[in-house]
DNA sequence: ATCAATTCGTTTCACACGCAACGATCTAGA
DNA sequence: TCTAGATCGTTGCGTGTGAAACGAATTGAT
């Protein structure tokens, strides 16, 4: 088959490669992997987050967000303290070193994703950001429901000898 | 910062939701890899394929290459020989088993990418389409530079305290 | 022909990841 | 109140992954 003509292919392939140019900036030069990275941006402006809204906000594993969570904590970007009123959730909020760490980061990496993404007019940006946000829509159900149940997709299979 | 109207964000939230949709049909019903499978969609039609024209048509790293195909052949579902005039390369063909397994989950998988991507009109899916490849033209060369010389993006931070 | 440099494939090693399991905590119903 | 079930955070374990290292093979220059 024609991979690089397959659409899904080709939308892996885009958000590996801008996923790695900005990667190189908040990983090379601030020492943030992925993870470490979406937690402060989902902290920053909010005071206090929870640790199940964290999750949802940066679409993370709870095991994912224990981990880049405890990692940032030892570097003293965050802090992590239990809930008051459900105490098996945890409330993060972003440390002085943490603010400043990524108020330094974010204008870098804001400037190397403006570059990338100055290939695209407006409008197609638009487009473009509406349109991922129905695959979304279309694709995550089909996940989440098969997670459970045991993947019931009849197709009839002509397969030419 | 609002991550979820930060476009790079979008389009890793977009391609993780469609590649884990997918996955699901060729991972779970035939045990395969994302690697693995795109091995096999590589070498589907053509015949005799060398392993840097698999590495460069799938966009993987030449160790993904050797370990994905290292499975295949034990599965049996692709050959592995010495190249004939360069003896450091492997070409690879599909089997009869793997023409078989491929043929008979390509539908499949099509069918859930065309589910999914139902949810764009044509004119969309070719806009979508062009825009992507724009993307990555514009982000590969910015993490294939960086990979050697160090990283120089001078941007003019301003830190409003 | 000889030797240095390059290219490939494979392996090694350290690390990260996902899944399952576990303890702690909360909720709902008796 | 008491208890069964659910939710959440954390940890262990087996596996996968990326970077570097290494041997084999090729290329190019002398």
């Amino acid at each position: 088959m024609q991979l690089d003509q397959f659409f899904p292919y080709q939308l892996a392939v885009a958000a590996d490669a801008v996923s790695r140019a900005l990667a190189q900036v908040y990983g090379t030069t601030h020492g943030l992997s992925r993870e470490e990275w979406r937690i402060l941006a989902a902290l920053d402006g909010a005071g206090e987050v929870s640790s199940v809204e964290i999750a949802q906000r940066t679409t993370l594993d709870k095991v994912q967000v224990c981990r880049a969570a405890q990692r940032l904590e030892d570097k003293g970007m965050i802090s992590r303290d239990v809930h008051g009123v459900d105490r098996r959730l945890r409330v993060f909020r972003l440390t002085a070193a943490g603010e400043a760490l990524f108020c330094h980061a974010l204008p870098q990496v804001q400037a190397r994703a403006e570059g990338i993404l100055a290939q695209l007019d407006p409008v197609e940006r638009q487009a473009l950001s509406q349109a991922l946000v129905r695959l979304v829509q279309a694709a995550g159900p089909l996940v989440e429901a098969s997670q459970h149940e045991g993947l019931c997709g009849d197709v009839g299979e002509t397969c030419p000898d």
